[in-house]
RNA sequence: CGGAGCGUAGCUCAGCUUGGUAGAGCACCAGCUUUGGGAGCUGGCUGUCGCAGGUUCAAAUCCUGUCGCUCCGACCA
């Protein structure tokens, strides 16, 4: 491709809007322009380079044994009914209506429609397992669309989904997607790592997310250099003591009953801990009020954990979690945030047939601080166990760094990542309801095993730019550059000795199967170099009259350092250099 | 959905406080010079000042509404 035939519009300044490198080079580098918060346009060169991110991710799921399809983004919205996720789902399903007023949904995932298809077309265990994905335009409502392609409305997705006979061959599929993740991430130059993660919306037992270490990610990510565990915060358990910030003798000599004492304007935690009170953070019930599914729910943490919203609503299991409003509390306790227990005698009327959460780090808790559900009052003295009735243990609080490794005590580290691919153990949940059934070998009906498999790809092509650039702009690892070489020439007068050259190099670097760019703008020399560094590509070969005196061209990988070659050697050095 | 900020040329932004003929740099076009890291000079092109309404003799500027964009939040009582 000659650079003056093409669209690359690099800008020298970063538009307003992009605030992380990644994105401001992904409009810098003219790779994509905006249409609309979280909707954009691909240009050349930037679709260049996502084809080469799907066609790594499409020779990886091959080689993995999955079946490429294509499915509609546009669907009809009873299956999303059937499978629940209508409700479930709602807040991220774009709707829309036909001219006859029928309601379509936009897809932002594919479980229901690959399920009934299963369903329609696999009959028998002979006919297992399967994988079936595809590469297309999802669609989610985001709330907050953000940073350019990273949480984007319309994105494009590999999604993949497999069918088995047993529990133990979905373990075997599930093993291959996350092998194949491995390999994907590798060949595009990505530095990702997989996390355990908690399974959200979609649903499911168990999941990884694969994660691309960034400060300006999404995601926290907990992790253990000692023994290498890591999962998602949302996830992520430690092995902190339950007696930790708490005194022996409160733990032996608990008080024979509450006792109620005022404290007139004390709301928080913090102002408990203050003289005159002095009551430890650890030594505080801390209650919170949530509406699950249009009832509230009483969720007790210690004062000094943390609530972990993701556990809270694995454990609620419910469709809808929202903390409550202050209205709905003063309506279900009669009393107001600050002032709020869980102990029983303090629960009055409806009060009393509350559903009670508790983390587990309360259990066996004695001498606790309590509200008294009164307000200007709190309760000491309390005994979780024998003054709240708790109708469930859990895991709620959120872990934090320095906190010890639940499994080897080392202490655990935190930092932020991209969530570039979630793979799924779904189980039976989804081919149940959409009756993805098979007949075994005994002749009975059972649900297939499900798995899913996602891969953001054009959130994985900003990871690459977010984690490859420097001050000079894109460092393109070879597997997705849009091109490999870019050629040089510093004077492209179609007789010069520069282009003449620029123009043979051309004709052998792609006969041997490499795609070039050749840079035949009347330009000056600053002009190209420059644009040649901020796109990023990894080789630059430049023609100039100083090195073409000597006999030779300049070779210059993006972000190493310049060789000079003889004419003859240069067309070797470049494919020494692609096949490193 | 709540809060904050911003919408002026293709891009970055000034002008708005205190109303009075719409600006700069870059980009783009022409010419001359220049030619190894975003050149110089001269001349030129470029705008529904987001949109709608209001106040006023007069609105980019003040007021109201609305749309869009960006950031923070939507857990810790």
């Amino acid at each position: 491709m000659r650079w003056t035939q093409t669209l690359i519009p690099t800008l020298r300044e970063a538009p307003a809007e992009a605030e992380i490198p990644s994105h401001q080079l992904l409009l810098r580098a003219g790779l994509i322009r905006k249409v609309a918060g979280g909707v954009y346009t691909f240009l050349p060169l930037g679709l260049r380079a996502l084809r080469k991110v799907e066609q790594i991710v499409r020779e990886e799921m091959d080689r993995a044994g999955a079946l490429e399809v294509l499915m509609p983004a546009l669907q009809p919205p009873d299956i999303w009914r059937q499978s629940g996720r209508y409700e479930t789902a709602r807040e991220v399903l774009f709707r829309l209506k036909d001219s006859a007023d029928r309601e379509w949904v936009l897809s932002p995932t594919a479980e229901e429609v690959i399920t009934t298809l299963a369903g329609a077309e696999i009959a028998s265990y002979r006919q297992l397992p399967r994988n079936f994905y595809q590469i297309s335009v999802k669609f989610r409502d985001e709330i907050r669309p953000r940073f350019g392609l990273m949480r984007a409305r319309e994105f494009i997705m590999k999604d993949a989904y497999s069918f088995d006979a047993s529990d133990e061959a979905a373990q075997a599929s599930y093993q291959k997607m996350y092998d194949a993740y491995g390999r994907i991430f590798a060949r595009c130059g990505l530095k990702a790592f997989p996390v355990e993660a908690a399974t959200g919306v979609i649903g499911g037992k168990f999941s990884h997310e694969f994660m691309v270490p960034a400060d300006t990610g999404e995601n926290e990510v907990v992790f253990c250099e000692g023994c290498g565990y890591a999962a998602n915060i949302e996830k992520a358990e430690s092995g902190k003591p339950k007696a930790d910030g708490l005194s022996q003798s409160d733990i032996r000599n608990p008080k024979s009953e509450t006792e109620k004492f005022a404290t007139p304007g004390v709301t928080t935690i913090d102002a408990l801990a203050q003289p005159p009170f002095n009551v430890p953070a650890a030594r505080q019930i801390k209650t919170l009020v949530y509406i699950a599914d249009d009832r509230p729910v009483l969720i007790l943490l210690r004062g000094d954990d943390q609530l972990n919203e993701a556990k809270l609503a694995g454990t609620l299991g419910a469709t809808a979690s929202r903390p409550a409003e202050a209205g709905e509390i003063f309506a279900a306790l009669g009393a107001h945030p600050g002032s709020l227990g869980a102990v029983t005698h303090a629960l009055k009327g409806d009060a009393a047939a509350l559903k009670i959460l508790a983390d587990e780090r309360l259990r066996g808790a004695s001498n606790m601080t309590t509200g008294a559900n009164e307000d200007g009052f709190h309760l000491r003295g309390v005994s979780i166990e024998r003054d709240i009735h708790v109708g469930r243990w859990a895991d709620l609080r959120t872990v934090r760094a320095g906190e010890p490794c639940a499994r080897c005590g080392q202490p655990l580290k935190m930092r932020r990542a991209i969530e570039v691919g979630h793979v799924f153990k779904l189980g039976t949940n989804y081919s149940e309801k959409l009756g993805a059934t098979f007949l075994d070998e005994a002749g009975a009906r059972r649900p297939a095993v499900m798995g899913c498999y996602g891969i953001g790809v054009t959130r994985t092509l900003q990871a690459v730019i977010e984690q490859r650039n420097d001050k000079d702009g894109i460092v393109w690892p070879l597997g997705v550059a849009p091109y490999r070489v870019c050629l040089t020439p510093l004077n492209v007068a179609p007789d010069s000795e520069a282009m003449k050259l620029a123009e043979q190099f051309y004709a052998e670097l792609a006969a041997r199967g490499l795609d070039v760019i050749l840079d035949d703008r009347d330009e000056r020399p600053g002009v190209k170099f420059k644009d040649a560094d901020l796109v990023g590509f990894p080789i630059r070969l430049a023609i100039g009259e100083k090195s073409l005196a000597r006999g030779e061209v300049e070779i210059k990988p993006r972000g190493g350092s310049l060789v000079s070659v003889k004419f003859a050697e240069a067309v070797g050095r470049v494919m020494a250099l692609i096949e490193e």
